[in-house]
DNA sequence: TCCTTATATGGGACCGATATCATTTGGCAC
DNA sequence: GTGCCAAATGATATCGGTCCCATATAAGGA
């Protein structure tokens, strides 16, 4: 039944190498179990492929011995490091932190973690947490479209994993692609508001200057003053306010200058439901009705924007199914061995009609 | 000079390994710039250890061949990862989400990467993504205390490495402790409002049971039942509501269920601000006034509390300084080799007045 | 009984870096 | 010129797993 084993057992007086550490290796595992490396090895990863018996030995060696395999070592061995690369703008987003949720929901079970990273905007951080995620080998990476520096996208290509732009829809995507339209966000805002009869319609949105710029908000803004223009109306209600990214606070204080700045204005477009729900607020405080003086309509669907008064008219996007969708996307690519070509998915937007919006 | 390079060339016909990718190696490196591994790798880890021309005949290497270190490799090597393991109940919470913006902040330049799972508030989920993290070795593990499973503290207590228990003040800390007490948030909360006059006092939360759990919710909501008994008052105003975790709507319908159960109840407390935001709008819904008709205070202190109208009452406290603040103790701790004796950081807590309680 | 094939397990090389120690070189004092 | 020391660089073992192939045993057929 039990043969003797064959690896050399271990010299009564190890001389002094470099291990410090006294966590257990599959070595100590295999010895007390009375096997050898690799049957520990199988035992864990595809256990079918070992008796009974034998598995028993080993699962209670790694219960006495409180072994936790190491999947640096596994992950250089195997050329597997069962990461999958995130990089964000930023983790305080409800709609990002969605994203990497439902990416998150995707990857349980296949057994990928998320390597997160966010760039705060900014793109030299990006290609500085580039670096860095690429030194961990991740097997596929995911990113916000469609703006990377020349040197981050070479640093792509020459990744030879996955590449997946998300929440946008690059003209030049550098792989795959999933996600909507930002430029027709803005276009799609501006025609519901020239449909209800505004003429002066105004936007909110941060300043695009500097190297810090959320490059899908102006793509939105760039949407809506080209709707505008085809419709013949003056842009100059279209306020850039701030720095990115935006917030409630930023909202409240775009919303109260551009009302200063041009008291006839009929409708606003704010550039993501934060923005659109400060406005709200400062309205109150201005003592000005919403719809009935001014309608507001933001982006996003962010959750506080179904719970204010008057409830807030939006273009809504899936975040977490976008995660999702991502994740089951990078599973089945990862588990067939062919290359399949670049596919763009538009998850598409839809209009939320609630109350802040009103016809003319 | 430039003395031969001793280490073999290879062969001219490498035979057939494992290696599949094309990906360039430090061993590419070293051919092409004519030295050895070791002082590519000085080169990359330590330029002043190497000559100028060395050094620039490496860089101009790695520059032809787009070489980026791989960390794995390293990371076994070295048996320094570079790894720090953050544990968070959900990404989706303003808060949680300025702790691990504060981390990566304290520690962006002492190149450590933050290495981030969620636990949805679900204790067997915590046991199994503690697992996963155990497994990439981090050098210090961040998570939310105090409450784990057994086998969650027996995995802690073996890993060997720095534990900082956040957001919390155990009573049996793991090891480190940077947080605030949740009891004392509660109990805190109930003496303001029983200072403020008020007999009628009453609390909105999530149900306690089952495995998906707000602890740290519940802690508030003990202190405040606690504070309420020491005062003589009933806690029949005490409500739970729906399951962990709160929301804005979650905050409403708790809301709307309370004053209708308890009809003459002066003011209440909301577990966290996204319950107290969500019932402040029900309340407006309702036609009730705040705070003349109702007071209510929140807990967390969410930018949207002091954007609504009124601006929210609220417990302040400062995440992104606490993940800061984490960050550097451990930047400090793993730089020097001696173990210091656990510690208990309390980062306090403060009121902020705002517009939606009153005096009765 | 012997041969063939399938199943279970082991041996050793290897993944791509770094730690450690050895070696070479150049500079300087005598 | 010789000896010594510091600076620069190299050779090799090693980190802890898994891949690949070899080997031993069991099962089945002629």
């Amino acid at each position: 039944m039990s043969r003797p084993p064959r690896e050399t057992a271990a010299p009564a007086e190890p001389k002094p190498g470099r291990r410090t550490s006294q966590r257990p290796t599959i070595r100590d595992v295999s010895r007390l179990a009375g096997v050898s490396r690799m049957t520990v090895s199988r035992v864990l990863s595809d256990p079918e492929l070992v008796l009974p018996t034998t598995r028993d030995k080993v699962f209670k060696a790694v219960a006495d011995l409180g072994y936790v395999p190491d999947k640096t070592a596994g992950s250089l061995s195997s050329r597997r490091t069962g990461f999958i690369a995130l990089m964000l703008p930023t983790l305080t987003n409800a709609n990002f932190a969605a994203v990497a949720h439902g990416l998150t929901d995707a990857l349980r079970g296949a057994d990928y973690h998320l390597l997160i990273a966010y760039t705060d905007y900014d793109m030299a951080e990006e290609e500085r947490q580039l670096r860095n995620l690429l030194a961990r080998r991740p097997e596929a990476i995911v990113l916000t479209g469609a703006m990377h520096r020349r040197n981050a996208s070479r640093m792509l290509m020459a990744a030879d994993v996955p590449v997946v732009e998300i929440a946008d829809l690059p003209s030049q995507p550098i792989e795959h692609a999933i996600g909507f339209s930002n430029y027709q966000v803005g276009r799609t805002a501006a025609r519901y508001l020239l449909d209800r009869g505004f003429t002066r319609i105004g936007a909110i949105a941060a300043s695009p200057e500097g190297e810090v710029t959320d490059h899908r908000g102006e793509e939105r803004m760039r949407g809506f003053e080209e709707e505008l223009r085809l419709a013949r109306r003056s842009t100059d209600g279209v306020l850039r306010h701030g720095t990115a990214p935006v917030s409630f606070h930023h909202g409240a204080a775009a919303f109260r200058a551009l009302v200063e700045q041009q008291p006839d204005i009929e409708a606003i477009f704010a550039v993501s439901d934060l923005s659109a729900v400060g406005a709200v607020m400062e309205a109150q405080r201005m003592n000005l009705r919403i719809p009935q003086d001014i309608s507001i309509m933001g982006f996003g669907d962010f959750e506080i924007g179904r719970e204010i008064n008057p409830a807030l008219t939006t273009i809504h996007v899936d975040f977490h199914a976008l995660g999702l969708r991502t994740g089951k996307m990078l599973v089945d690519l990862l588990a067939s061995d062919a290359t399949p070509a670049p596919s763009t998915v538009d998850v598409g937007l839809r209009i939320v009609e609630r109350a802040s919006v009103r016809d003319r």
